[in-house]
DNA sequence: CCGATTTTTCGAACGCCGTTAGATTATCTA
DNA sequence: TAGATAATCTAACGGCGTTCGAAAAATCGG
């Protein structure tokens, strides 16, 4: 049981529990701060616990009062990140009124996001796939964490919607989209779109106009 | 320097010497089968250097003499596993005369190949993104593989060409599929695909159908 | 067939890793 | 201030990939 599971059971909460319940959070807010800071410096995959505790002035045993694997911190950065990136798609819809322009803008933030937060794209394709051991998050991933992804392409479906698609034909212009970018993101993240000679962002632009267009053809007959 | 590296440079190679160097590599294949037995029954994560060896009747260090690296030993199966996926691609295509036809069966059987063979798919993954660590495979992969991966979509690069495609759009057109494939398998692998209630192969049939046509509404007029 | 050489394997260790158990210190409550 | 609880530490466990140097097995020249 770590910290804020104990601390999220108390029940009345007097204000001196209150103060000691915020100086939880704030310690385990910059275990993850240390953990970003490891992230940009030795890279994802370079990182460990031990180094995180490290940068963090913690013992690695001192880390499981805070959570309770190597992997909840990842989980947590995740869901931070998530919410980066809904931000980012929501407000990116806003920004038009017409459905077109909304759908088209919504997925370009989602590919630019990852695009300039490559260690974002890291964080989500290392628990994204099943890229830990034993019962992580890999095999059937956090309910929330779920939640949170399909979040980030709600302005998506919400436009497709606007343009006329029915529910299935919206929820299949998010999974067309969804996949594609995972594609192409994983191409760019792995040097491999040079294979190829694209210009990635073109790339995601050609296909949101060919979505587009396809309800367009599909919706006015 | 492992036991191939030295066969290979050993010079006007006398009956014996070719002997020795038929078993040392029949000891190699034999590595790889253990491999692809510990992969199988501990999935990919799961295996180790040292399980492997011990599957194969060695000592870890062991492995060393004929493999340099973990590594090594999983780009060793990978390229295995490309070499079957090109022939799968090549034979699909080689059934239709039609560019169309060829185009959209090579496409499948690609994706076919991957959501049949989990295993390969794995594999493909784990080295194809820089999931191992240090100079690694994953930060600039190696050619051979990097050829034969290109080797397996050639086949949608002829057919787009006899779909009248110029080499530009027939490149564009075999990046646009890899990159779907790659996200849809992605999505299928790691279980999120249920997310959106989609049917995988009905994606890439789709996708492969509206790239086909598109290609005929450019050069047809 | 033997001794020398080379190829192949092993035993032991190194330095990492994530994680756990139990003792220990700091902090708050009464 | 005494006791409880929260937070951290020390020490260890078993595992990992890898390396080193010695042993064993196979091969070769005489």
């Amino acid at each position: 049981m770590t910290a804020n599971d104990s601390l999220r059971r108390r029940a009345p909460a007097s204000a001196p529990a209150k103060r000691r319940q915020a100086v939880s959070l704030l310690k385990r807010s910059l275990i993850l701060d240390a953990a970003r800071a490891v992230f940009e410096s030795e890279g994802l995959e370079g990182a460990s616990l031990r180094s995180i505790a490290k940068a963090a002035g913690y013992t690695p045993a001192a880390l499981y009062f805070h959570f309770s694997s190597k992997e909840a911190v990842y989980a947590a950065l995740l869901a931070e990140s998530l919410d980066r990136l809904k931000a980012a798609t929501e407000a990116a819809a806003a920004g038009h009124d017409d459905a077109a322009g909304a759908f088209r803008a919504a997925g370009l933030a989602f590919f630019t996001f990852y695009a300039e937060n490559p260690g974002d794209l890291d964080l989500g394709f290392y628990l994204f796939r099943g890229g830990m051991k034993p019962q992580g998050l890999g095999r059937d991933f956090d309910p929330g964490l779920n939640g949170a992804l399909a979040a980030t392409l709600a302005p998506l479906g919400r436009a497709a919607g606007q343009l006329g698609a029915d529910e299935a034909a919206g929820e299949r212009l998010v999974a067309e989209f969804f996949a594609y970018a995972v594609g192409v993101l994983l191409l760019v993240h792995t040097r491999r779109i040079r294979m190829f000679g694209q210009d990635p962002r073109a790339m995601i632009e050609r296909h949101l106009d060919l979505a587009v267009s396809g309800v367009r053809r599909v919706a006015l007959g």
